[in-house]
DNA sequence: CTAAAACGTGAACGAGCGTTCATGACTTGT
DNA sequence: ACAAGTCATGAACGCTCGTTCACGTTTTAG
């Protein structure tokens, strides 16, 4: 008697995964309001009233993927932070754990960068609130690491939410980039520009003009 | 004779203003999809027809605002670029003019803001091929001075373009922070932590963990 | 083997929105 | 002052898309 409940639960949740994954494609490449229940039936082999037997309506199906994608990015990078060593340490490999994530499924990057950076002035469509929830905690994380930096005299003394800020901005700006042109870098070249333009200084320290 | 064509040309001009400005109000919060032309008419106070007089269709609409908005912008930051001086000095200017024009008028930061760094994966209401070639040229601009920078070893060896990128990433950052939060900072706050984080070491030079 | 419950289906519905156009008011030129 | 042209108007049209639900098929239980 439980395997057939766990039967059924299976095969719901397999269904469940493989709508998500044909919302996954198209959410990612022409955003929400662009992308049609029907599209999304269509490219996962169901009807459309299925889609409604699965998530409630277009926006709860929308948050499940949202909820999915950033869970599971939270923790990857969450993990990458608390890998014991010197704060340097596990910034470089903060940094290193995002960009291999947004190469390895540029999909996912699109619709995580477009929630997190891209459409922050368009709540219809934005993180709820327990999306959001899980990027701040990320964010103080992050900036947590900073100020053990600062008070060690590693990091130069500046309010470290302001660094997170700095951080988060170059890392992603080099990110869109890489979405865009995914041939013409490694994740390891734009790991490692990420590192030096953040970390090491622009100007040169003999400034003699 | 003259004098009556310009007078209907000037009311011409004056309406188009008008709906431009209440479509950059409605536009900026809501987005394009979520804003209707039925609104856009009632702020207006004009009938939806009239809209149809003045634009071909709803797209037109946006792109003309667009236009519009980027036009300004491109030609405050290139004037700032090309005032003589240094490399840092120019890079100076560029990031306080972008930083205040950011704080003057907010709304009109959405849409250029949106357009040139948020939506750049939803090419249904992405910048259209001029407005694109606007913003790359100011970037290039940025991208020479960078270059005679690094040729006079005031800046780093580094490519140029990734230079920009990073330059860019920082800045942003920190004014979609400011449009968020628009009394926690001073435009010149802002300015001097862009010019801080970007330009001098986040590292201290005497690494000593 | 059969009755009942569970489930996927997609045609049909209705709301929302961009766009049009027949109408009437106003302006222009004589 | 009047005719002809110009122009704003907003109700109506048609299309798209999210959502529903009555139906037929499959699965379950006795």
């Amino acid at each position: 008697m439980p395997m057939k409940l766990t039967r059924k639960r299976r095969e719901h949740l397999q269904r469940r995964r493989e709508v998500l994954e044909s919302a996954l494609h198209l959410f990612s490449r022409k955003g929400f309001e662009e992308t049609t229940m029907a599209e999304i039936a269509e490219r996962a082999e169901f009807a459309v009233g299925t889609l409604y037997k699965l998530f409630k309506d277009k926006r709860a199906l929308y948050r499940a993927l949202i909820l999915d994608t950033m869970q599971e990015y939270e923790e990857t990078l969450m993990a990458a932070l608390n890998v014991p060593g010197t704060e340097s340490e596990k910034l470089n490999r903060y940094i290193e754990a995002k960009t291999s994530m947004f190469v390895r499924r540029i999909p996912t990057a699109r619709l995580y960068f477009g929630q997190t950076t891209g459409s922050l002035f368009l709540p219809a469509v934005g993180l709820d609130t327990e999306g959001r929830a899980m990027h701040q905690r990320l964010m103080k994380q992050v900036e947590a690491v900073l100020r053990r930096g600062i008070r060690k005299k590693v990091f130069v003394n500046i309010d470290p939410a302001m660094l997170v800020l700095g951080l988060e901005g170059v890392g992603n700006a080099f990110l869109v980039e890489l979405i865009d042109r995914p041939d013409d870098f490694t994740a390891e070249e734009m790991a490692s520009l990420i590192k030096r333009i953040f970390f090491d200084s622009v100007r040169t320290s003999a400034v003699n003009e």
